[in-house]
DNA sequence: ATTATTTGTAAAATATACTTGACATAGTGT
DNA sequence: ACACTATGTCAAGTATATTTTACAAATAAT
């Protein structure tokens, strides 16, 4: 359950995974492991990720998630 | 930073933190610090709240969270 | 061919989300 | 007064998000 969402706006921004994971503060697997679909990451992060792509949480994490907590 | 917003649409159901708790599948306590802004919930539970509540990521939990990472 | 950048992945350690059990308080009803 | 439900909070434990270090493979550029 990849978020392809994510990895897309990355891309319309032309940031790789190391550059948005400076901008929101974590590490670049972190990134890698959401993009992936790997885990869940916290909310506070998502918002991180969101401003630093001009998304909102709609746009990046809603629907297709229908994993455990 | 009480996330009221929660609160509120979680009163306008008439439903109790228990609840609430029960439909996402975590422990009260969980929801009575998510409301009073304690910390910083996995994606998955913000989700499983908003689902349980009839509402979006954006409309519970976006803005007003400027809290680190 | 080689250098540099990006990505995918893994194992061990650390930080923190979440649980369980418990107690105190306020409100509501009998 | 007593029982009941909802909320706030705390301390100790467990589960998992996140970091750090590291290595391999793919792509693009020279």
């Amino acid at each position: 359950m990849k978020n392809l969402k994510l990895k897309s706006a990355r891309a319309a921004k032309d940031l790789s995974q190391g550059d948005l994971a400076q901008m929101c503060g974590v590490s670049r697997q972190t990134i890698n492991a959401i993009e992936k679909g790997d885990y869940n990451p916290t909310i506070n992060l998502c918002i991180a990720i969101c401003k630093a792509l001009g998304k909102t949480l709609d746009e990046l994490f809603w629907e297709d998630e229908k994993d455990e907590r």
